[in-house]
DNA sequence: CACTCGTGGAG
DNA sequence: TCTCCAAGAGT
């Protein structure tokens, strides 16, 4: 192979790259397996990629686990309470993804007989499956020719053919560049592969690009742009809101806690009653009686506002009823099934 | 198309 | 401390 780039980068050369550096990960059946002919399955394909979108490997690790061995299979899935899927997706993020785990898994069990559907078009009309998912479980799952266009590949493929147009007006000319390059054979191995070589050589920031199978076929290692690739719209500053939180602990040492409604913000979790999130939070204390307000302040960053949240705690009598939410005792109430941003406000309660 | 929707790790 | 960002989808 000559060391210019005037050629096509090659899918065989990914795949042979992939065949020696393939990841280890839990719900990935690697090329060795494949080629003896064991196929993964649909259901943890499809968990996985619900649970990778926008979310790192490293955090989704532990709950894959954890719900493939709770719920190991998709009539299993759809059969849980929705409240124990929404507490063990709790610190994950995107609880919209939750919501919609459950309402696909209850169609492709009620619907569909417990199979997934193999066709990229069926797959997109499940709830929390887009045109990216779609692709990848088609591939990954069936073998099925679809080309995946996730973060890496945007990436990968505006460094390759050295596409300078801002994302995401750039996102058409970067699928149709990888739908190019999508090959016949192998095409669950492929979109592995591209995405592996993204998250680990052709990365944000400083590339490895001399570990890199189509360094001789990348236009921006030519041109020597491959830093400043894929350029993006800068993204706005992120304002403060200020909120309250009210915990209140009856004697018991039961907790009055809300379900939010399923739709916005942390949409059908457990949450701490309280005021709206804003520029000037009114009081809105659920239960009447004696608050204090706690010295420190919950701070949490969501995707385009950061949140200060002012910690207010009382303990109650038994015999007092709340005007918003329920008490929960223990064992029934545990922490860890609180979006994050609520377990800070708890964790601060303790004397954290 | 632009906005909403979480979290934790890296630099 | 602050920015970026990670296997996007829904509205």
């Amino acid at each position: 192979m000559r060391e210019t780039a005037c050629h096509i980068p090659d899918a065989g050369d990914l795949l042979d790259w992939y065949d020696r550096h393939a990841r280890d990960l839990p719900w990935r059946v690697g090329p060795a397996a494949r080629a003896r002919g064991v196929a993964p399955d649909p259901y943890r394909v499809w968990l996985s990629e619900i649970m990778l979108q926008q979310t790192t490997v490293a955090a989704v690790r532990d709950y894959f686990h954890a719900f493939t061995t709770r719920w190991p299979t998709v009539e299993a899935l759809a059969a849980a309470e929705d409240g124990d899927v929404m507490a063990a997706w709790a610190g994950l993020g995107y609880y919209a993804r939750a919501r919609n785990l459950l309402k696909c898994a209850r169609v492709v069990s009620e619907d569909h007989g417990g199979r997934f559907p193999r066709d990229h078009a069926t797959l997109l009309r499940l709830p929390g499956i887009g045109p990216y998912t779609a692709a990848a479980i088609a591939a990954i799952a069936f073998d099925d020719p679809q080309t995946v266009v996730d973060g890496n590949v945007e990436r990968v493929m505006a460094r390759v053919f050295d596409e300078h147009t801002p994302l995401p007006a750039a996102k058409p000319i970067l699928t149709e560049h990888a739908a190019r390059l999508t090959p016949e054979a192998r095409p669950g191995d492929y979109a592995q592969a591209v995405m592996d070589l993204g998250a680990t050589i052709c990365t944000p920031r400083r590339p490895a690009c001399g570990l890199c199978p189509w360094r001789t076929a990348c236009a921006a290692w030519a041109a020597g742009t491959m830093a400043e690739l894929p350029k993006k719209a800068p993204k706005a500053r992120k304002p403060v809101r200020l909120g309250i939180a009210y915990l209140a602990r009856r004697v018991d040492g039961a907790w009055l806690l809300e379900r939010r409604p399923d739709k916005g913000l942390l949409g059908g979790m457990l949450g701490w009653p309280g005021s709206d999130w804003g520029a000037a939070p009114e009081e809105a204390p659920p239960i009447r009686a004696e608050w204090k307000t706690l010295s420190e302040e919950a701070r949490h960053t969501f995707t385009h506002f950061h949140l200060r949240l002012t910690v207010k705690t009382a303990l109650v009598p038994m015999d007092r009823q709340p005007g918003r939410g329920e008490f929960i005792e223990p064992p029934d109430f545990r922490p860890a099934d609180l979006p994050t941003v609520m377990r800070k406000a708890f964790d601060l309660a303790q004397g954290g």
